[in-house]
DNA sequence: AATGAATGAGACTTCATTCAT
DNA sequence: AATGAATGAAGTCTCATTCAT
């Protein structure tokens, strides 16, 4: 943090009291639990206590409210993820740390963030494109993160990146708040079951 | 056996020409290409060339049709694992026939299976119940599967299942048909990076 | 009743199977319950247990249907109150038997006589004219009985009618089986407050 | 008080050219000409001059529209009666008076209050008890009104009640307005009969 | 006499969105 | 920035009815 503290909030040109940001919460909250298409714009408003039409004084479509939220939810997982990897130096701690930082963040309560698991860009054609553009952008710090890893001739990085982000983000699918394990644990199981080798040792049964 | 035996079975006032069977598979077809709320009655009437009204002959509602075309997936991933099985004994290829069967089953044409993969039983209440039982059916299949794999101790065989299935079921998120690795490929891949071991010192087991 | 007894059923080349009487009596139950526009043919042929384009083999519309049901049901109460007057010679107790009959008849359970209460000609264009011809069959009863009645001059014997008949006719509309009064008692009362006379004598207290 | 006072109370933002009373008026219209069932939402949206789904703006379902079309009509007869009432003291006089604004509430063109009588309360599940709180509100007043009356002992006032009220509401279902004799006549006529008496003999009293 | 599938119209209702105020 | 009313299209589903079998 820089000189500018707390209590002197930007100097965004924003009506202070915009209630836009309402809206993005409402709209985070309601479409990660129901999907896009199961969220009606009806349903956002009530939420924030507006009318229907209110809405459109913020957004100039439903689509673009998803856009923005997912806008949002991308910027609060790199955020996470680039804040977790400042700790650490080591390449596996590194991905270690930027899995348990993704988990939280699609596990938890950031509705932002469940978002960008939850909906897939291809149901809003008419905003894909920035979707995917603010998705990749994101996925291109993972190719970094397993690029830096020291791994055996001939691994199959790219297929190594989807697997761990593939189980990663299902797991919103089945997670449950309070399960067995927290996101943190689930998130060092999986490294940890692809770091070590699954073969036992000694019969080196293989193939 | 008489005349009256091996043609007509017992077709008498049947009506053998229902199309329902055609109404499964345009459901299925629009179901995992927009989604289920984001497909409508008309569509999949249009897509059998039949009027809306018609399809309440053969289901009651959108949501039974969804049950009626999930239990086909579900079934069709079963039968095409099992029969994958059946031709392995070592558990390690057990488990990658399963992988590359299920990989197969909900990334090529078969709309049925991969509406599985692509509706979320929560998104429609009315028949969650049902799509979960069939779904956890599935499953418990590779809980036995995991469970015989023969693991170094202590490994979380909840946390391995759950990989490997988030990391199958994911790629339908991004897969595209005449990609770099075909699906049989890319389970076989995913099995590989799980069995190997990734830290570079003891690399020593392994196929 | 002449020579053709009990066991001879009249020769009618109805196939002594039909199930028209089946549907008709599932039709009445349901239109004195729900009204006519709010009883479809799927809840009739539900009732009888066939599905509803069987019911087309017996009646050709569901207007026909009725104009059936409604039949019946003028035959009935006609019946019942033609059975109830050759009981009695006196006028007073002619027009009161004819109102405990008519009372018993659309109270109780014989739904045919209770649709011609509860179902508005005007409600089905297509055989109004056979249904008002019917009623009005019924109606010209009623007037022969208040004709018959010794009044006092000048009395309007056509408001009398209505006045009786809509009193009776409406209680359909609240009364309830197990009530305070049978339909016996509550004819009887009606009777009884016309033909008394309200005024206090002793009062005269009148206009 | 200053400037902006009287003439704008607190019109502010509000939207005075509302068109809801204007659908209530077609739906009375037509709930009375055709039944509830047998009226639909397109038809009410076209007598308006509106599109249908636009009725929702001001009726959440249906089924409210004509609570609140019912509600009117109990309020209308309410009130005409208890006008009706405010010019006579004696009980005759007040209950003569009751049937004549009642009659003419009902015959007339308010068609809110001749849904009242028109519709039946148990054709509308969902708005039953709605219905028959206000129906039951408004006959207590003729409970009461009956209550006053100076009557022979032993006279069974529910009856009188229920015939005199069952006789002028069925006189919806054969009046025609043009006829022999005005609402008003009509309910004059309804109550001379019961004040009277029919029975020859003792016919001194009267008017 | 009855079936099962289908029709065609239309039911009630909801949708995202617009716009004057 | 927000409202309340309205739009126009479309949503799911139901209706009476038809017809080959």
């Amino acid at each position: 943090m820089t000189a500018a503290t707390t209590a002197t909030p930007r100097a965004r040109i924003v009506h202070a009291d915009s209630r836009a940001p309402q809206v993005l919460d409402a709209a985070a909250r309601l479409f990660c639990r129901q999907g896009y298409a199961g969220t009606t714009m009806r349903e956002i408003a009530a939420e924030v206590g507006m009318l229907p039409g209110s809405l459109y004084c913020h957004f100039a479509t439903k689509d673009e409210l998803l856009a923005a939220v997912y806008a949002r939810g991308v910027e609060r997982i790199c955020d996470a993820v680039e804040v977790a990897l400042g700790r650490h130096e080591d390449p596996w701690r590194r991905i270690e740390a930027a899995c348990v930082a993704h988990l939280e963040a699609i596990l938890r309560d950031d509705d932002d963030a469940r978002v960008v698991v939850r909906v897939r860009p291809g149901d809003v054609p008419a905003v894909e494109r920035a979707l995917v553009a603010q998705r990749d952008r994101y996925e291109s710090l993972w190719t970094a993160l397993v690029d830096a890893l020291p791994l055996p001739p001939r691994t199959d990085r790219r297929a190594l990146r989807l697997m761990l982000l593939g189980a990663l983000n299902w797991s919103q699918t089945w997670y449950r708040p309070g399960g067995a394990a927290s996101p943190r644990q689930l998130a060092r199981r999986f490294v940890a079951l692809l770091g070590r080798g699954l073969h036992e040792a000694p019969q080196a049964a293989g193939r």
